[in-house]
DNA sequence: TTGACTTAGCGAAGTACTTCGCTAATATAG
DNA sequence: CTATATTAGCGAAGTACTTCGCTAAGTCAA
């Protein structure tokens, strides 16, 4: 019986995922090539990372070219948004706001994104009233 | 050689310091009968992770007293905080400005923390012009 | 064509985390 | 005091994730 209840993408397979979303589809080599500006990795390991994260369809691969070449499943936004959910859900109670002020004071945004967020606050809180 | 690089608690730690938080230093059977309400769990299973979590300085324990009393070393916020900054590094470059943008976007926050991030955006943003 | 190189697949071993049975130590009731 | 229940500890097994050697299959150039 497993006893692991969320599954969300692991450490590795993050980082696996990010070469995907900043490079697109990709086969192998560049994938390990990628990986290998971080960390040191065997070519082997990445082929086998790949083939688990397809059977978890985290990836989906292109057979019908030489070398098969691999792409992320979900775009960037819907990972992050998961794995978010799921840290809000198991540390924080379910609830957005101590989230969001200590992602707010521990690093700075952009004015760029400060704006944006403004926007979405004035908007929420329009709603809200 | 390990090569786990980040060291948050698992997600069953989290569970057990949850309980710690919110209701204070605690002796193995007070943590056991909480799990329980939620999950189906052996007493010797919170017992052994406890001892885990013990050798990791997740939580200390008195054993002045009898039954021994455990409590978690970090307060919620430390530890929620690292659990973020994990999470921002690995999967949003560091960077909090989506992040706070999807976790106010995905589900309410209450009118007094919206507040909160108002005054907060308000200091950020004056400071950084 | 064939030898060298690249790509793909598989199994086994290693690390980390979780579960639980069994036993020992301690406390408590009768 | 002593039987019973509670608490504590330990080791072993199980699940999940990661690593890599070895081999096979495919590609390409001389």
């Amino acid at each position: 019986m497993p006893w692991k209840s969320s599954t969300q993408p692991t450490e590795s397979e993050v980082e696996i995922l990010r070469v995907l979303w900043d490079n697109g589809p990709s086969p192998v080599r560049v994938i390990h090539e990628e990986l290998s500006r971080t960390k040191e990795t065997n070519y082997s390991t990445t082929v086998k990372m790949l083939s688990v994260m397809l059977e978890k369809q985290l990836v989906r691969r292109d057979e019908s070219v030489r070398p098969h070449v691999y792409r992320a499943v979900k775009p960037r936004s819907t990972t992050q948004k998961g794995m978010l959910r799921d840290l809000m859900d198991r540390v924080y109670d379910g609830s957005p706001g101590r989230m969001v002020i200590q992602a707010l004071s521990s690093k700075k945004a952009s004015s760029e994104e400060l704006e944006e967020i403004r926007r979405l606050l004035d908007q929420l809180q329009r709603d809200g009233d």
